[in-house]
DNA sequence: TCGCCAAATTACGTATACATTAATAAATAA
DNA sequence: TTATTTATTAATGTATACGTAATTTGGCGA
């Protein structure tokens, strides 16, 4: 039974075999931001080895990741604690978010980036549109998070991006959640403009101060939602 | 020869056994900042394992822990990387701290602190005052860094301080490095001064503003003198 | 000499064995 | 019965074994 390598995992694809250590983050980490792990429960290595078909060393690897990424904390006879996002949680990540955010707006401002570099952020602020139009919220939610993605790229700072890799998707979980209890976003689509507008003729304090205002705006927003819906406990 | 367990490790101290893998992370990291390890450079697991006299294991452990940080790059079959600090990333390193000291200092402003929570700012306010008249730049540092790392404190953003606890010894590095080859800063304790105040009385825009003067032009002249003296082989 | 292919080596990824130690249960004394 | 100590159990931390894949070496042909 050990070493049950099997070769022909996936039918189709051609994809490089990734080392399990990082599959196991993978999949920890979506079973996390889908609830499957609820937040506050407690597992043991050989509970998630046993769970992911794989033995305990590239778990025991996978949760030192997670951990370092803030997702769980491991407590040594207690297993792996997944750690809850609560709206106090939330509001932390948000006020690094905004920060990086607009930090990676003056940044990408200041660069002259060629047009072309834009086409992704443009693209996110259309399919945002349409997304409106077509009154498909979760298509929105999706462009939105491409929209800030972009942002942050074109920002050029790596530490930034991997700090905002980090976070994201922490609260795309919580976005999704409450994806339906906030009003219809069409500020947002004005916002993006905006800023999208203000980078790109250099005028970084303008793209600073708009991307702010959005953001703070957004995140109390989404911390209210939290705390009224008792989302803390997902 | 395994399980070479010393029990009598230390003589004196009490202290509780770290597991393994946090003291060569321990290791490894106090190494690399003191350039033991030389950036650039690339190590074998079985390398590091036999240097720090313990098995692979937690050695792979700590390498994943350490990449996290972004102090090294694990290569398969090349062993781990220690990553330099180049002027860029140096760069980007001080533009994610500028703001996020920023965000603490308009945090810790909005937050009413008891006067007490302040002494520790206070304090290490006054050690740079009586290290400047000593004329000991080293002492100045470190009463420095404590003053940062105060007003992150004082934030009391959890992922913030995090983040912070992150890259801070990255910058200690440069900046022990560069520090007998910059002006006396004597303009450093008057901001400091300025923003501590600022935060007491409430006054977040102008704890924010004074504080992201002051990291820009520090952030500017560690790096001109990382790019002067070509420090990113360091 | 320069490529190129095969064999050998090496380093990694992973499973597993085992020692250690925390947690739990059991037993004893008050 | 309750507190305390001891024995048991279980989970972790670490070493090691080993298969696999990448790299290097050596030989062969052009």
């Amino acid at each position: 039974m050990q070493n049950a390598n099997i070769k022909a995992a996936n039918e189709f694809s051609v994809q490089k075999k990734k080392p399990n250590t990082f599959h196991a983050v993978d999949i920890l980490k979506d079973m996390i931001l889908s609830n499957k792990l609820q937040a506050g429960s407690n597992h043991l290595e050989a509970e998630l080895a046993s769970l992911l078909g794989m033995s305990r060393t590239p778990v025991r690897e996978a949760t030192l990741i997670l951990e370092a990424q803030g997702l769980v904390s491991v407590i040594p006879r207690h297993g792996v604690k997944i750690l809850a996002i609560s709206p106090k949680d939330m509001t932390e990540i948000y006020q690094v978010l905004t920060e990086l955010e607009c930090l990676s707006a003056e940044l990408a401002a200041t660069k002259n980036h060629p047009d072309e570099e834009f086409s992704g952020a443009e693209n996110a602020i259309k399919d945002m549109e349409a997304a409106l139009l077509d009154e498909d919220l979760e298509a929105w939610a999706i462009a939105d998070d491409r929209f800030h993605s972009e942002l942050v790229r074109l920002g050029e700072n790596q530490r930034v991006i991997n700090i905002f890799d980090m976070y994201t998707d922490q609260v795309k979980r919580a976005r999704m959640l409450t994806l339906r209890l906030r009003p219809i976003p069409t500020k947002s689509n004005e916002d993006h403009r905006k800023v999208l507008q203000a980078i790109k003729s250099g005028q970084s304090d303008v793209a600073v101060k708009v991307h702010k205002e959005h953001r703070v705006q957004a995140g109390r927003m989404l911390v209210e939602l939290l705390e009224k819906f008792g989302l803390n406990n997902l």
